[in-house]
DNA sequence: TTGACAATTGAACGGTTGTTCAACTATAAT
DNA sequence: ATTATAGTTGAACAACCGTTCAATTGTCAA
């Protein structure tokens, strides 16, 4: 088994499976867009906002206080997650309320939520 | 509504929601986990290769073919994955063969998969 | 119109992280 | 034993990212 056609430091050892998989790989595109999805919800901050909010709309300034951060902290995470279409706001004078974006994201929070629960239990036998 | 027991640059703007919130928040050790489980996945490179591994169990030298990378930059990435219990490897002489932990990982993957091919589609109306 | 305050913004700082590179281990074949 | 190759590892570098800080916007009340 020769050299292959890639730039690479590697020589194809299973061809066949190489090939499989370059067949039924998903495209680039979809592949970028979850990791997206999943880089909006790995950080701290945002996870615990995103909880919150799960239960109940909320303004920046409660939201500081609840995380014990500063507004400048939070806002520029909030604007990440509404970059991302995670949260949507709606403003109310000088307040701005922040809200789940739809349902399809407590959905895609509480699937991981499950998981990790499940995790900790395994994890205690 | 004056100043509040809590180290901020805010007032408290509705102490009865901030005092609900409190009251349902979700363990911080719980959401930690979560940020993790999602920081892990949130890379290009890990989300690639849990999608390769989902279809079939592969070796290194396979996957840096298929991502057009060095052998070095994948093992690194296999280690987090490990580390992080999304997948799980078998040594076979020289070849050490890598495929995802379990059921789960695959589970998670193909939800926010359908979630960002929704998006992608409603992107289109 | 002036003051107070919720919220946003951009720059800067420091910590994190992904890839590269070189060195290394382990296994198989000659 | 020697050589070749799969894989791992640690250090180093650059790019990225979260928080802080200071300045600014927008809205309300006096």
């Amino acid at each position: 088994m020769g050299k292959n056609e890639f730039e690479c430091d590697c020589d194809v050892i299973h061809e066949d499976r190489v090939k499989l998989a370059k067949k039924n790989m998903i495209e680039e595109e979809t592949l970028l867009l979850m990791a997206d999805l999943y880089k909006a919800l790995s950080d701290s901050t945002r996870i615990k906002i995103v909880a919150i909010l799960g239960e109940q709309e909320m303004c920046v300034c409660d939201i500081a206080v609840l995380l014990n951060m500063t507004k400048s902290a939070v806002s520029h995470q909030l604007k990440n997650l509404r970059e991302m279409e995670l949260v949507k706001c709606r403003k109310e004078g000088k307040v701005v309320f922040y809200s789940l974006a739809d349902e399809h994201v407590k959905q895609i929070f509480n699937i991981s939520y499950s998981h990790v629960m499940e995790e900790k239990i395994e994890g205690k036998n």
